[in-house]
DNA sequence: CCTGATGGTTGTATTGTCGAACCATGCCAG
DNA sequence: CTGGCATGGTTCGACAATACAACCATCAGG
């Protein structure tokens, strides 16, 4: 028995946390971003996502963003009607569509990365400096072991 | 100088890592819990925030979950509507009114934990051990750093 | 070829949130 | 007292994001 599992005490402390802090970070309020941007919060990530890998397939952006493909799909209407983001076939499979930002699409991406900044570091600057490795690398570590569906 | 402030490559590591961890964990879908009730996320906040302290000022409620006080109103309404919740004045202001949950409602907070504790055990339980403590801690200390607004 | 799986689009419905208008109550200055 | 302002709640209207289902086109294998 290497390992039993997380404590129970654990556990409930991490529910507690975890949602207080979701709810003080405004993470439910779906058509601001927390970051005072005025853009939904699905169109900052599907702009985050593109401007990380450059080109992407729409299937591709659904399966990192959790959406449903029709959600996806009214999801990039949205940004190419921004002007944000073309459309176009993709090269190996008839069916499919690669995204790729637009000149306008990577210049809106940077303003919103800055504000994300912004946010993130006043975020920061309230943990004690001794404790910011660590939070920094919790949430990382999240981040991966999230990576595939629970 | 006490402190210059969090550092840039942590700014943008902990954005990175926040937003992947919020879409990778489903905190996107207001309608259903991550954890798999059919419940809307905001009752589920109501909910758990109730259990915890018994009564509740209606206006307290929405302090804690961030939401505008026409919001909270249609919450509760709901919450009452499934039986869970009973309104009732304020001893001390006869504007208020205080929220109290039923047995039903006892109950199905009961339920509800129950339920985010699977989910949370299985995400924890993917941390590797060592680093568990640390994951724990780091989201306390971003739940208490995000008690005031930013 | 046919058949099933995959990628996209569109239509419909549901839901959560906000802002504004409105009412009742409390509080305070005069 | 009393008038004026702040506070707590409710209701209404608008808007946005999501899911699900139906549908079409394309691919891959038998």
């Amino acid at each position: 028995m290497p390992d039993a599992g997380p404590a129970d005490a654990d556990v409930s402390s991490v529910q507690d946390a975890l949602m207080r802090f979701v709810r003080n970070f405004g993470l439910h309020q779906p058509d601001r971003t927390p970051c005072g941007q005025p853009l939904p919060v699905s169109e900052a990530h599907a702009l985050a996502e593109l401007a990380r890998d450059g080109r992407l397939r729409q299937v591709e952006l659904g399966r990192r963003l959790r959406l449903q493909k029709s959600t996806v799909s009214r999801l990039v209407t949205n940004l190419t009607a921004r002007g944000w983001v073309r459309r176009s076939g993709a090269d190996d499979d008839g069916r499919g569509v690669t995204l790729e930002l637009t000149d306008a699409g990577v210049q809106a991406a940077a303003r919103q990365a800055e504000a994300r900044s912004d946010r993130f570091a006043a975020l920061l600057a309230r943990v004690p400096e001794d404790r910011r490795a660590t939070v920094v690398q919790a949430l990382q570590t999240l981040a991966e072991v999230t990576d595939e569906p629970l």
